[in-house]
DNA sequence: CATATTTCTGCACACGTTAACAGTCCATTG
DNA sequence: CAATGGACTGTTAACGTGTGCAGAAATATG
């Protein structure tokens, strides 16, 4: 009934249970025959280590630790699924890849490096810096998904958020857009203000100048964007393009719109961002930034795991390309088309 | 730079370390006075215990494992997210949430009682019934979402499937629909046959005969829909409402029907089912059945969590009711209401 | 053949915690 | 005053592994 140990093992091949650790742990110190035989046995009685022993005299808990800044809100779906699942990807089956968020835990006491080999954190707000001091302190293996803390001790590894968003409004500008409007991010999310830069660089290099009515705030979910967009509705002079600073959004915007009678993208133009799964089946698809999410997540997690292996920790802030994918949603203004048609009779 | 051990704290406060451990886990035993400086001593060394060695001696790991059948695909992140958000909310904090998806393990040998103290199987496919039966032999405590096997020995907590479809399909049928189509849910999937039923019963007691052409394949995937919506369109006789067994699903069809020109609901009615985040926010909104995935979890989490604690096991099946969410992406069939208006003139 | 060397195996302990059992001390009881 | 009992605390072993060191056996070396 109790599961069988070395020591079961021992008895049976009449040796001593260091053997069985060494045979079965491929030591050079025992005789190839030997390990055979000890092996054998142990597959015949579907032998498993005790991870909770080998954790203890090893001092490794196989534990990686994937954080979120919370798990209740905030956090989109599929944001959340690719993370995941690139995690889960790169990370060695004999790991256990282990879910938590940053507010699961009143203080950080109990986390340390008994509990987590290694942690990656997909941060979302500045908020995590008590976290990350936490677990740097307790020399814990760390890698910063999403966000860039340059404290020149971390591994940050994130989208391009900047050049992101730049492309997309570069992308409006050249279409012949001039009223241009940003629907923002989570106030406080480092990405909100990423690409909100991105969009003011591009506005820039056109000359546009930026309108505080056009920058309305938002707070990624769907609802905010169409509350965003009803805003910008109401406003005495409509703009004819929007960048939206998710997908999330966008979707509310373009529901908005859409209720007021405006076609998208003939009376209106719409760029999300993120990519989403629903991006390109939305009518019209949806022109959109793609964030390589679960690449920057597989890659964060082999780096982790290489850290630990190496018993070194690596500095470095690595920003993985942002891809603008155009599809249906945005087109050239309105009066624009008017004017290039008139110049063309 | 090691972590502080009872022993450590043992000398300080000048007992065994025996003692410190009891007072460190409130017994009776120790004199409260002792406990009170024990206790200060143990904070202000930012003690916390070692897993490993708690593991190996009280014989759990405190691991609770989430078991996907699979992560790589066929999973939509919106169910995804319900589903470990479900868990995590109900697994009290010194618990580790664990996801693994089955197809990890080339064999089920290095799954033991002593790595997961209890496992919640997201189950999907019939396929997983060879892990079932690999956990449930191990006597590892075992709750199963979302199928159901009567094993006599199991928990199954799931979403009444049957009756979701079932009442999305008799709403359609009340609506005055009669050719009436199905785009089925992935093959071997017990949820893409429960929603065949429920819908099939729907059709038998509105007396509408099951027309082979109106039952097409799919697989839960967007694209999958947009393909089975195509070649319903094809048909020489279309209908005039589908039933798509999920809401992504939906979203392809909904796609497809746009781009031939039809317009939902005006055309031809679409209800989904599972209520994602985003079918609220389509235009039309989605009418659909919602599936209460994050309570299923969570509730199967909170009886695993209390089966750990009192080690008997309960065998049971609990259907959670799904409820039918009406929006705007069906309503009455075209002819009917031609009929109806002539009538009434 | 004796000694040195290599090859293999076992003993004993360690990791940090809990728990059965055995004391110790003090107060209460007869 | 001895005996009994209650309230604490300590001794010791155990959980299942890995590892330094010592030792045995086999082999090579002189």
């Amino acid at each position: 009934m109790t599961a069988t140990t070395i020591k079961d093992i021992a008895k049976l091949a009449r040796v001593s249970h260091t053997t069985v650790s060494r045979a079965l742990n491929d030591s050079p110190l025992i005789n190839r025959e030997t390990k055979h035989r000890i092996r054998e046995i142990a597959d015949r009685l579907n032998y498993s280590p005790n991870l909770s022993a080998k954790s203890l005299v090893l001092d490794r808990s196989y534990n990686i630790g994937l954080f979120f800044s919370t798990l209740t809100s905030g956090t989109s779906s599929t944001f959340f699924f690719e993370t995941v699942r690139g995690a889960h990807r790169a990370i060695p089956p004999d790991y256990n890849l282990v879910i938590k968020g940053i507010d699961d835990y009143p203080d950080f006491g109990k986390i340390t490096n008994k509990s987590f080999d290694g942690i990656i954190l997909m941060s979302q707000s500045a908020d995590d810096q008590r976290f990350i001091d936490a677990v740097t302190t307790k020399h814990i293996p760390l890698v910063l998904l999403n966000r860039s803390v340059d404290d020149g001790m971390l591994l940050n590894i994130l989208a391009d958020d900047e050049q992101g968003a730049y492309s997309a409004a570069q992308y409006l500008a050249r279409l012949g857009h001039r009223k241009i409007a940003i629907i923002e991010g989570r106030p406080g999310f480092q990405s909100a203000a990423r690409r909100k830069n991105g969009f003011a660089k591009a506005m820039q290099e056109h000359e546009i100048p930026l309108n505080p009515d056009f920058c309305v705030a938002g707070n990624y979910d769907v609802q905010s964007g169409y509350d965003a967009m009803r805003r910008l509705l109401g406003l005495a002079e409509r703009p004819t393009a929007v960048f939206c600073s998710n997908d999330d959004m966008a979707f509310g915007a373009m529901k908005a719109c859409m209720e007021a009678g405006l076609k998208v993208p003939e009376h209106i133009s719409l760029v999300g961002f993120d990519d989403n799964h629903f991006s390109a089946y939305l009518t019209p698809a949806l022109t959109t930034v793609r964030r390589p999410i679960e690449l920057i997540s597989s890659e964060g997690a082999s780096r982790l795991i290489q850290a630990i292996g190496r018993k070194e920790t690596i500095a470095e802030t690595i920003l993985l390309g942002a891809e603008l994918v155009i599809r249906q949603s945005a087109a050239a203004p309105y009066k624009s088309v008017d004017i290039m048609e008139e110049a063309h009779e």
